[in-house]
DNA sequence: CGGCCAAATGAAAACGATTTTCAATTTCGA
DNA sequence: TCGAAATTGAAAATCGTTTTCATTTGGCCG
């Protein structure tokens, strides 16, 4: 890693390591705040800011790239060989990946069709997941139509 | 639309027409400031909050949707009969559409193999347009890593 | 028509995530 | 080892979004 870094003209230290290897460590979709959480746990002297800084580096250098999803969170998900989808439980929240496989192909299709040259393809489905629609079998009522209105 | 609001619960107002009629008027992926702009053009008593609830509420009553790219505004697409997906321009930041029905069935068929129940699809083709590649050749170096990484 | 109440408005403030600033520290090649 | 360049941490600045609150308005009902 410190030399994958080197070659790109970065240096290596120790916050950077350490925040290297939890962020490989965590799951998928992360965010600065817990990314900044873990980070902590081991070193609670890092700022905040490096995490981020070292967040938009690990997605400058390759290996992650931002997720944004409307949430007002941006995430940061590992690169991955295979490209994948999202799928968005509007309910929990929860991202799922999906294989892109098959659609990457038509999508570069259509990007030649359109005089575009691609980079990247991304692939949102929102919906429900399983598990909300088993816990949650009741609609909810719509009383105040100026709540629903302003505070979605 | 002042009865079709009225259905859905809600009041017609001066400041509304303008708004709606504003947001109609212009393209597609409108931002909020862009539609403040417009709106204060014949009304410039306004307000900012205004013009935000009332695409909020646009896209309440399913006359939009809200599209977001990752560069931190929020922009309002006018609802479509036929879905479709963006090609994001990373150069000018240009928004352009295609169509994506072929694409939707596939999707559809993703989500059930994968027991997720959809209710809207998203596809965005990061790239380059053909304006920008052709006005642009020269590549950018890199001399100071860290303003590389530090400064996106 | 006149009154009433929920909805809508505008201004300002609150919010919250992201990004920058700046002084101090550290890395790493020469 | 030395010094330039990169990195860091804390704090502050940004900036779009959202809420608050006092006031006004729309539209239904008698």
């Amino acid at each position: 890693m410190r030399e994958f870094l080197r070659t790109k003209g970065f240096k290596m230290t120790p916050q950077r390591e350490l925040i290297f290897r939890s962020f490989f460590e965590m799951g998928k979709h992360v965010s600065v705040d817990e990314l900044y959480d873990k980070v902590r746990q081991q070193d609670s002297s890092v700022g905040y800011s490096t995490v981020w800084r070292n967040l938009k580096l690990i997605c400058k250098v390759g290996l992650a790239e931002e997720v944004n999803l409307g949430d007002g969170v941006t995430r940061y998900d590992r690169a991955t060989e295979t490209p994948h989808g999202h799928f968005y439980c509007v309910d929990c929240k929860k991202l799922t990946e999906f294989d892109m496989d098959n659609i990457v192909g038509q999508l570069a299709i259509i990007s030649r069709d359109n005089d575009f040259v691609p980079s990247g393809f991304k692939i949102e489905i929102q919906g429900r997941c399983r598990a909300c629609r088993e816990k949650e079998a009741t609609p909810k009522k719509t009383t105040d139509a100026q709540a629903e209105a302003q505070k979605p």
